[in-house]
DNA sequence: GGTCTGACTGGTAACGTTTCCAAATATACC
DNA sequence: GGTATATTTGGAAACGTTACCAGTCAGACC
């Protein structure tokens, strides 16, 4: 690849001229220039982003770690941090984790990546991680901000919707249509904001006079196969219920999956609720009411925290989200 | 942060052996290298990645460009390069298209962007660039593989399963299965591969008596919503039919949602067979039974032949991707 | 004890930019 | 025409690292 010196020997000026010329920054002369932008595209020449970043100590790239990508719940979110990077000229690197082994090391070792690959600021995600874990990474590069998790210490980085809301709005929903058995699908007990959501769900139920020791509940891991099992596990243990939350879109999809199979008509015997509003719940069958995160607005506003952070951008940042639920066609009342 | 410098001051030696301790070669007596060792942690010393890659010539770091990140059929091939990349100590820039306005022009943008970054190397996937665009782009990187497509002047670069032969498959599995009467609902018209896959499946039909002509066909775009409609559109048309083939996973799940709330029992009524074995296809309503595409093994012989362009690493590059058929619920006889 | 070998060490140059400073040239004004 | 000012220009220094070269030192061998 052509350098800066071989424009400016090509194009007959000195080092600084044909600089001047790339950045755009100070003067030159109309002609010069000309010359000079010729002398670029004949020899299709373009900065090296080592050497500038070198120079400026910034490379105008962020880290991001998120811990899977299977299903839809991350895409959106990957999408959402991409293009309001890219307003801002920056771009995005990613790293995943894979299995499922030891998830907390591969967290680690992605943000230690991503921190080794000169990231001007990180963006997390994830409930493998520890508070001490992000005050460590902290240390070495203060510019992170985590995603959907808030730990006390730091939470001006921490950007999440309000789950425990989440939860209230979900019982709320199916109370409205008038429905008193209830049967839950919990996710990972290990994710705070699972934990979170059922904490509100079963606060809400019991608000209305609903113990917790009558709502049967099992626990799974976010995935349609989980949620296949769980309403299986659900129906084979003889527990009566004319309505099922479930922690998120998947097992939902799952559950419904399942129930189609037993012959079990959905709202018509069972209603369906899912969490978190994905794309999957959009083109279930029956489609999927769910409560609504409001994902995209909590990652830009992470995003612009992050920016600001980095680079002064003086970007607005959004701290309310407000949940809602998203209504579709698997919830109605109740049989009567 | 801490430089080589800093490290070197602290321990007490000079700037070539705190380097050598850094990367590991030369030879270094180990007193030293202790010494050496605590200073850099006493630090928090990391090696400036854009230094060494102004060094050295190569960022470690390859491109990908990924036309847009909604549905299920990108993020495995994401996931499926990452993984890839690790395995060689790279790592992956992404950018996504974003609208649906100019796709080659964002595609265009994208991969200049990704350049622009110093990437070793570029995966572009996607029907919207022209063979001349990526002539083009490789004059200024000549290290480009291309996914999912197949540009004749340089096939070499380009990794694709067979989508004539998937087409052909697809035919096969529900004439096996005794249809004769078969819609289609094709994807977009501007999609190579589409296009080979529906005339694969139309050549097989004909070589079995069945004329192109009394084959109900609609065109979409991929989309669940856009199989929907076309589902609609088919029944509305008065086509009776027992069996449809959906150009992809998406427009076949959304055909099943719109079957589901017609009250037309799949596969009672009629079979419906997908494309592409997308995680989508696991747990619909009914599962889909779907044409699977080896799509994580076409991924992996593209990344490696990159690989291999880029920094000579010897890996071994899949050339032949069988496709055939993953048997769920969705495909059963005609009805008599 | 002198020479030779080998291990170890320190400093310089280079990678490709941008930023600064000083010099050179052009322009304006009296 | 001479001075003051503004515009344009070229080159040196710096960013953090590694490769190379030359030098130091200790031990081994005769």
């Amino acid at each position: 690849m052509a350098t800066i010196k071989d424009v400016a020997r090509l194009a007959g000026v000195g080092l600084g001229t044909a600089s001047r010329v790339v950045s755009g920054k100070g003067s030159v002369a109309p002609a010069t220039a000309q010359r000079v932008q010729k002398a670029i595209e004949q020899l299709n020449f373009r900065p090296s982003h080592a050497a500038r970043s070198l120079l400026s100590g910034s490379t105008q790239m962020v880290g991001v770690y998120i811990p899977l990508l299977k299903g839809t719940f991350y895409t959106p979110i990957l999408q959402a941090i991409d293009s309001t990077l890219r307003a801002s000229r920056c771009y995005m690197v990613v790293a995943f984790g894979h299995g499922l082994d030891d998830e907390r090391q591969q967290a680690l070792e992605g943000a230690r990546f991503l921190i080794d690959r000169d990231c001007d600021g990180l963006i997390v995600m994830g409930n493998s991680l520890l508070e001490k874990d992000i005050v460590a990474l902290g240390r070495q590069q203060p510019n992170i901000v985590v995603l959907n998790r808030v730990f006390e210490s730091i939470s001006e980085q921490c950007f999440s919707a309000d789950h425990t809301q989440g939860g209230i709005c979900a019982a709320q929903a199916l109370l409205s249509k008038g429905h008193r058995r209830i049967a839950v699908i919990g996710g990972l007990r290990t994710s705070p904001d699972n934990v979170a959501r059922i904490a509100g769900f079963m606060a809400e139920l019991a608000r209305h006079g609903i113990a917790a020791d009558s709502v049967p509940m099992l626990e799974s891991d976010f995935s349609p196969e989980g949620g296949w099992a769980s309403a299986q596990a659900l129906l084979a243990s003889g527990a009566r219920f004319t309505a099922l939350f479930c922690a998120n879109d998947e097992m939902a999809v799952g559950a419904l999956a399942h129930f189609q199979q037993a012959g079990i008509a959905v709202p018509g015997q069972v209603s369906v609720l899912g969490y978190d509003d994905t794309q999957t719940a959009e083109f279930s069958a029956p489609r999927l009411t769910s409560v609504h995160i409001p994902l995209r607005e909590v990652t830009v506003a992470g995003v612009h925290c992050l920016l600001n952070r980095c680079y002064d951008a003086g970007l607005p940042v959004e701290r309310d989200f407000p949940v809602g639920v998203t209504w579709r066609a698997s919830v109605a009342p109740p049989p009567p």
